[in-house]
DNA sequence: ATTTACAATATGA
DNA sequence: TCATATTGTAAAT
């Protein structure tokens, strides 16, 4: 069996910081991009299927993510693909609150793990849905800001807006 | 199958 | 401040 979410549909969601597009497989969002590489040919949703609802739900909690602000109804998320320890970290990233970072030392230590705190980095990277799971809110322990798939620029912003709302 | 590199951190020099 | 061991994955060899 493939170890990847077959993708159903691509979808692009437009915001004031570039069209973010979306990918979904059967069971909800599979991955979610940047608006890198100028957003080419995405597009296209089939029409009677379960993916409108979801790109719906998604185009409000990405624009919520960029405000900084709690998403209310997150859309499903795939989380195939991604090893055992992955999950155990996306699931504690979904628990820090907006407003709040976590170190990966101490997400780590959550995972009685303590010495994995490159792991997590690594975790982190390998997240399918940057945003819906809030994988930026994670920072490198001494102050650091560690680093951020797709341009250390959204971690920042992205940041700076969180800590404007608490 | 082994080695290397990564969004890290603690420790020892 | 710099070098190193540690931990899980992915990619390269």
């Amino acid at each position: 069996m493939r170890k990847q979410p077959i993708i159903v549909a691509t979808l692009k969601i437009k915001t004031d910081e570039g069209d973010f597009v979306a990918r979904y497989s059967s069971a909800g969002l599979a991955r979610l991009d940047f608006p890198t590489t100028k957003t080419k040919g995405a597009a296209t949703a089939p029409a009677a299927h379960p993916v409108a609802g979801w790109h719906e739900l998604t185009t409000r909690a990405v624009r919520q993510a960029l405000q900084g602000r709690p998403m209310e109804a997150p859309p499903p998320v795939d989380l195939s693909g991604g090893t055992a320890f992955q999950r155990r970290v996306w699931a504690a990233l979904r628990t820090i609150p907006a407003g709040k970072t976590e170190t990966y030392a101490h997400l780590a230590a959550s995972l009685k793990k303590p010495k994995a705190a490159r792991a997590v980095g690594g975790a982190c990277g390998a997240n399918p849905a940057p945003l819906i799971i809030p994988c930026h809110r994670v920072v490198a322990a001494q102050g650091g800001l560690g680093g951020f798939s797709g341009g250390l620029h959204w971690k920042r912003k992205l940041l700076g807006r969180e800590a404007e709302e608490n």
